[in-house]
RNA sequence: CGGGGUGUGGCGCAGUCUGGUAGCGCAUCGGCUUUGGGUGCCGAGGGCCGGAGGUUCGAAUCCUCUCGCCCCGACCA
């Protein structure tokens, strides 16, 4: 591509609204320009980069025996009210009329068509197991669109959708997506890590995100410094913790503590460590209230909560309706002893030998408070957040961190719910009718596409991962006017052309300034050159994007020298991967 | 959805409080200059000041409504 006749409108400044390093960048160097709130048009050269990651996400599902299909954005809102999700999918769901007021929806997801498909072409236990995908724009309309491209309301997607016999073939179908997303991640050149997921209301047995790790990342994963443990917050759990407390031969006293409600103001003022206190929260599950009991120093999980209480969520009241469902008590000084309410306490309270809480009485704690002495054991379940530094739940030694994450992949074992809803039944080698179990698997195309930006970049714009970069080099014609400058240029355009390796030439009328601003900006992985200092001595200068000195190259070697430099890029940045994912 | 902010040429902003008919930088176009990190100088084009209504002799500026966009909130009692 030629700079001068295509579209690439770099900015120097980014708009306002623009705060993440992937959104700023994507908008700086010409790839993506806002329509709307959370809508994109993709830009020449942004579209290339999609393309790229496109085409990895197909070859790798091919490879896994997966059949690409391509389904309707549009979906009428009969299927949604068959599968039960018309009314339960909320306001994230665009739903539109036709000109008969008849209702659709734009697709944010699938398993409706995929299973309508299904039941309608599947009719045999010899034609499973099968697994369909595609790659399509979705659109989910977000509570709060941000981060451009990241968190948007219309997103390119591939989606797959597989059909097995019984719970064996799902997880034989399951480890060859493991094994598909693992190989797709690694091919695009990205610091990535598959994390265990909570299954949620679904249900289903197993399922797994895909993060790329990145400082911005929304998300918070744990993995153990030791083995392959690695899960993200809502799941992650904790080996047992030692246990702490005062020692449990003082009696239970009550202590006046006139306006310390918060863990914060209570530990100071009792002169207790954080942990020694218990932190009581009220909530309310289907209706019900619940106490719950933490340590001081951790944070409830609400996925845990709702998992442990057996209802779908849970809610946190506001503090008026804790009042009235606590007999008038205002927040803080809420507590387990002599509570009317049904209490749950998190497992690391289980070996507690003594701790402090509310009083159920205003500007009241209690100390020392023991179980069986003062209370009997309440139920426990894992309720918290771990932290840094818990142990591992799987091995004796590691213990856990946490990273910031980007999740650009799950997969999902979805067991029957959809093929039982819409029917779906395939005769078995006896000639039963048998429901297939389902699986879904998601990769978030146009994101992986900002997460690359957020993992890899530095202050003067994106460096492309080859596998990505929207050219593999760029080259820099220093001056338009001088013949010898051009010819070098054009050569090497032709000849990396010829070889089938993806070129920019910057050809611009312009400063050399401009240009070098610029290619750091698209971050090309190679820079060459042509004309200038090094063109004197009947030499281009290569240089690479991510860094180091750059190297003077004999014009007639050029084209040789810049493959095997790619190659060699290309190559490293898997062996990197491999460091990072461990498993 | 709740709370806050903001809307002035393509982008970044000033002007709004204190009403008098719109300005700066970048970008664009023309000319000269410069030519290894967003050159310098001269000149030009481009804005019904988000929209509607109102107050006023007069509204970007004041009032009402409305739309767009952005930020915060949905654990720490």
């Amino acid at each position: 591509m030629r700079f001068s006749v295509a579209l690439i409108p770099t900015l120097k400044e980014p708009p306002v609204e623009a705060h993440t390093v992937s959104h700023r960048l994507m908008l700086r160097a010409g790839l993506i320009r806002p329509l709307g709130s959370g809508i994109y048009t993709w830009l020449p050269v942004g579209l290339k980069i999609l393309r790229k990651v496109e085409a990895i996400v197909r070859q790798e599902m091919d490879a896994a025996g997966a059949l690409e299909v391509l389904m309707p954005a549009v979906q009428p809102a009969e299927l949604w009210r068959e599968s039960g999700r018309w009314d339960f999918y909320g306001k994230e769901l665009l739903r539109i009329l036709d000109r008969h007021e008849r209702e659709f929806c734009f697709g944010p997801t699938h398993e409706e068509v995929i299973t309508d498909l299904a039941r309608r072409e599947l009719k045999s236990y010899r034609q499973l197991p099968i697994n369909f995908y595609q790659i399509q724009t979705k659109f989910r309309d977000e509570i709060r669109p941000r981060f451009g491209i990241m968190r948007g309301r219309e997103f390119l997607m591939k989606d797959a959708y597989s059909f097995d016999m019984d719970a064996e073939g799902l997880d034989v179908t399951y480890r060859a997506m493991h094994a598909a997303y693992t190989r797709i991640f690694q091919r695009c050149g990205l610091g990535f890590r598959p994390v265990e997921a909570d299954t949620g209301s679904i249900g289903g047995s197993s399922s797994h995100e895909f993060h790329v790790l990145a400082a911005s990342g929304e998300d918070l994963i744990a993995s153990c410094t030791v083995c392959d443990y690695a899960a993200n917050l809502e799941k992650a759990a904790s080996a047992p913790l030692v246990a702490i407390g005062t020692p449990s031969d003082e009696p239970m006293r009550l202590v006046a503590t006139p306006g310390k409600k918060s863990i914060q103001e209570v530990s100071a003022f009792l002169n207790l460590p954080e942990s020694h206190l218990v932190k009581c929260l009220v909530v309310e599950a289907n209706g019900r209230a619940h106490l719950l009991l933490l340590r001081g120093d951790h944070e409830l999980n609400l996925v845990k909560a709702a998992n442990a209480l057996g209802v779908g969520a849970v809610q946190i009241p506001e503090p008026g309706r804790i009042a009235e469902l606590t007999g008038g008590l205002p927040v803080g000084y809420v507590g387990p002893v002599g509570t009317a309410l049904p209490i749950l306490a998190d497992r690391a309270l289980e070996s507690c030998l003594a701790f402090a809480c509310g009083a159920n009485q205003i500007d009241h704690h209690l100390t020392g408070v023991t179980w069986e002495r003062d209370l009997p054991r309440p139920a426990f379940a894992d309720l918290r957040n771990v932290q840094p530094d818990d142990p591992c739940p799987r091995c004796a030694a590691g213990r856990l961190r946490l990273d910031r994450g980007i999740e650009v992949g799950h997969i999902f074992k979805l067991g029957d719910k959809y093929s039982k809803a819409l029917n779906v039944t395939v005769l078995d080698p006896e000639g039963k009718e048998r429901t297939p179990i389902m699986g879904c698997y998601g990769i978030g195309v146009s994101r992986i596409v900002a997460a690359a930006i957020e993992q890899n970049h530095d202050d003067n714009g994106i460096i492309w991962p080859v596998a990505l970069a929207p050219f593999e080099v760029e080259i820099l014609l220093a001056n338009p006017n001088d013949p010898a400058s051009v010819q070098t240029a054009e050569t090497l355009y032709a000849g990396l052309t010829a070889m089938g390796i993806g070129v920019l030439l910057d050809d611009r009328d312009d400063r050399l300034g401009v240009k070098f601003k610029d290619a750091d900006l698209i971050g090309c992985p190679l820079r060459v050159m042509a004309g200038g200092r090094a063109l004197k001595e009947g030499k281009v200068e290569i240089q690479i994007r991510k860094g180091g000195d750059p190297l003077q190259v004999p014009v007639a070697e050029a084209l040789v020298t810049l493959r095997d430099m790619l190659a060699k890029l290309a190559g490293e940045a898997s062996k990197g991967i491999e460091t990072w994912t461990k498993s």
